[in-house]
DNA sequence: CCATCAATTTGATAGTTGTCGAAACGTCGA
DNA sequence: TCGACGTTTCGACAACTATCAAATTGATGG
C-alpha cells in the first residue's frame, strides 16, 4: 500500500521573496507557542506529518489544530496535502529562510551605529 | 559625507543563546506590524532614537508608542538608555541575529526530508 | 516653588485570538 | 445505504492586546 509519494531531490530552497504584508503574516504565525511548536514538528519529521501525529504531540483539542494548521497555511508556511479523510503536512520551502533573512536584515541594517 | 563606516569592525554581535521561552516572547514582540515598524526605525537609524523621532515616523500616540517601546524591551530587543527626560533607544546586538538563526535551524531541520 | 515638557501609568474600550464542545462534512468500508 | 472515522466549521467564551485620553511622574529651567 505503500504510495510512491513523490520527492524532491534536497529541494535548493530557492529564496521567496516576502512583502511586508507576507512577513507580517508569518511572524503573526509564528508568535503563538503552540503553533510554533508544531511547525518545529512538521519541519523536523522525515515525511509529511498526519494529523494523528500532530495532535500526539500537542495537547490540544482536533478543532484546535485544525484552526492552527489553517494559520500556518494561510501564512504560507506550510503546505498541506489532502488525501481522502487525511491530510499531511510539511514545510514550504525558502519561506522560513527568506523569514530569517529579513531579520538578519534589519540586525545588519543597525551595525553601521555609532 | 559618506563618512567611510568603518567605525567599529563591524560589531561581531556574538551569538545570543536564545531559551525557547525567549524565543517565544521575541516572536510575539515581533508579530504587531506597529512594533515591527518602530524596530525596524530604531535599528536604521545611525544613532539611538529619541522618542519625538520615533513618534514621528509612527502615527501612534505617546502612550501607545510607550507601551510598544516596552514590550521591544522586555522582549530583550532593544536597550533604552534614559538621560533625564529624554530616553534612547537602540537595538541590542545579536538578538534579532540569534533569533534569525532559530528559524534558519527549523528550516534546515526540514532539509533532510524525502 | 512653579510651569513646562517628556515619558509613563491608569482606566476604559474595542477588537482579536486561542480554546473547546457540538454539529456538520467528506471519505471509506461493509 | 449505513456507520465509523478524520477533519472542519460553528458558536461561544475567556484571555489578551492595541489604542487613546486623562492623570501622573520626573526632570529642567525660570
Amino acid at each position: 500500500m505503500m504510495k510512491s509519494v513523490k520527492e524532491r531531490p534536497a529541494a535548493p530552497a530557492r529564496p521567496v521573496r516576502l512583502t511586508r504584508e507576507r512577513r507580517a503574516a508569518i511572524l503573526k504565525a509564528l508568535a503563538d507557542p503552540r503553533r510554533l511548536a508544531l511547525l518545529e514538528r512538521i519541519a523536523r519529521n522525515r515525511c509529511p506529518l498526519g494529523c494523528a501525529q500532530a495532535r500526539a504531540a500537542l495537547p490540544i483539542s482536533a478543532a484546535t489544530l485544525s484552526h492552527h494548521i489553517k494559520e500556518l497555511e494561510s501564512a504560507g508556511l506550510i503546505l498541506v496535502r489532502r488525501e481522502g479523510k487525511f491530510h499531511y503536512m510539511s514545510l514550504r520551502p525558502g519561506v522560513l529562510e527568506s523569514m530569517s533573512a529579513a531579520l538578519s536584515a534589519i540586525e545588519r541594517s543597525s551595525s553601521r551605529q555609532g
